[in-house]
DNA sequence: GATGGATATATCGTGACACGATATAATCCA
DNA sequence: TGGATTATATCGTGTCACGATATATCCATC
């Protein structure tokens, strides 16, 4: 059993959390600036990523943005405030409410999501290593459950 | 060029917050399941895999989280409540607070940070994946990935 | 050795967010 | 037709993060 914990297999994973917060921290300070709250950026990014041919659900979105559907309910209710979604109804469910960007809407997360490009461009490349640090040393760590077979963590780094 | 952009360049970065979210999402509802809220597992693991050597204040735990240090005040105020933690102090500066675990914290981050790092070994590929391709795509070579037979799709301005 | 600025932590009030519990309406199916 | 399921919405609550502000300590300089 893996009960052999070294002070670098926590080291390695909150490296990762570190990278993956520094970049979501950017997120988060862009959306501000542009004047949307964080998860609101998210769910209209989530929207225009949708592969083409999904119905833009509110249900869907909460799957894709991983919240409660009510959540998702919340999140819309407040960016239809603000003007950059509206709610729609097409065919024949009528239980389905659909969700589309405004013009104002489009227009903000096309800005927003061109500067997390270019951040991704920069940043990406760190939290590439840290993650891939991070699932090394999840399966090369002594005596792992799975993998009883690796005895030796490959050693690397610094 | 940058004035053009694809519906796939969408895809690809919102797919990588999608597989961000699905890991961060697990580790909600492991924390929860421990009795523990997010954040706070999120502050004792960067509190655990600290740098050997570095002093455990609020302030570097703060940045650590990517969060503002009165946010951090907070998060080891209620961690405190619950018996996770102990502030102290030592050395000469009377100012900084230093946060440790208590037993009770140790046993509870030890279990979560096994779960973490099975989940880590399994979904981890498919986020690096991600991460792979987005910053791929950030950097203008679409079409360019493993998946060679990928359909064009129309250009999408705005 | 007084003092003014910088540093480290803490408190307070507020809003976003996510949740569980619950509700309503539409659809499906036995 | 009636009961189960699905999709969305509402309500109350707690976490979390923030800005503004406060307090204590440290330090440089006069």
């Amino acid at each position: 059993m893996g009960r052999l914990l070294r002070a670098t297999d926590y080291e390695s994973i909150a490296e990762l959390r570190y990278q993956i917060r520094r970049y979501l921290r950017f997120s988060e300070e862009a959306s501000r600036a542009a004047g949307l709250e964080p998860r609101q950026y998210q769910l209209m990014l989530a929207l225009k990523g949708l592969r083409q041919g999904t119905r833009p659900r509110i249900g869907e979105l909460a799957e894709r943005l991983q919240i409660q559907h009510h959540s998702a309910v919340e999140l819309v209710n407040r960016l239809m405030a603000g003007g950059y979604v509206r709610r729609y109804q097409e065919g024949s469910d009528r239980r389905e409410v659909l969700v589309a960007l405004t013009p104002k809407g489009k227009q903000v997360l096309r800005k927003l999501f061109m500067h997390h490009r270019s951040e991704l461009r920069q940043r990406g490349p760190a939290v590439m290593a840290a993650l891939r640090r991070a699932i090394d040393v999840s399966q090369g760590s002594i005596g792992a459950d799975s993998a009883a077979s690796r005895k030796i963590k490959p050693k690397v780094r610094e």
